[in-house]
DNA sequence: CATATTAATCGCAATAATACGATTAAAAGT
DNA sequence: ACTTTTAATCGTATTATTGCGATTAATATG
């Protein structure tokens, strides 16, 4: 085995492990951060300023777009990419729900 | 090759990855919405509840269990599983400052 | 004390994710 | 046209994760 049992588990379940996977490696947590401080920027920069080699940036840069937290846009050789705020909102906003679950402070639990 | 490079990117970097990795995965999604609905429950709940094999969720609570968002309490045979409310606010405020730095969204980008 | 209950651990098989060299593709510059 | 620049893709090696059967450990119960 080994495979995630996918149909077992709710639709909200799934999509908010899937958005939280794209969190779970440092590589994307610093390529976000770099996007938010710089506003945009290319692929080359995020390869210099994280260290990785250029296919790894680019491999991660393709999931962040396929889940649509980024978005990249062809300038001749380059592709400036930068955050899509739009779609940043709904991915976070579902995520931030969870999170902020009333977790019924006033009770002990065990 | 395949591992990943912890020692290229800042603690914070690697402290929200992990935290997301505990949320990356719909099986740890539906224990965390079952502990909080329930407020608390014993490992074999879980396991009818969520409908995996006993060794795969215990494994999961271990996880969940070794980065403090929940804890087991031993009673008799069982052990009482839920919330630590308290590591759980740590954890996930550090993930929503994350989640909600400012994106200047007047700023166009590309 | 024998047995049942409950959960952890071991060991393994299978899939997923990470990383990068080599190559390709596409546009720009000379 | 040739070369350079830039990023995507391919192929592959390696590590990580997931899942579970079998077993173990620990307590409870008869």
């Amino acid at each position: 085995m080994g495979l995630t049992k996918t149909e077992i588990f709710t639709e909200t379940q799934n999509e908010l492990a899937q958005i939280a996977k794209l969190f779970a490696h440092p590589a994307r947590i610093a390529i976000l951060q770099h996007l938010i401080a710089v506003n945009a920027c290319i692929c080359g920069d995020l390869v210099d300023e994280i260290g990785l080699a250029q296919p790894t940036i680019s491999q991660h840069l393709k999931e962040l777009r396929k889940m649509g937290l980024i978005k990249g846009e062809v300038d001749g050789t380059r592709v400036c990419y930068c955050i899509d705020k739009i779609q940043w909102k709904n991915r976070v906003d579902a995520f931030k729900a969870f999170l902020d679950q009333d977790l019924n402070l006033g009770q002990e639990c065990c």
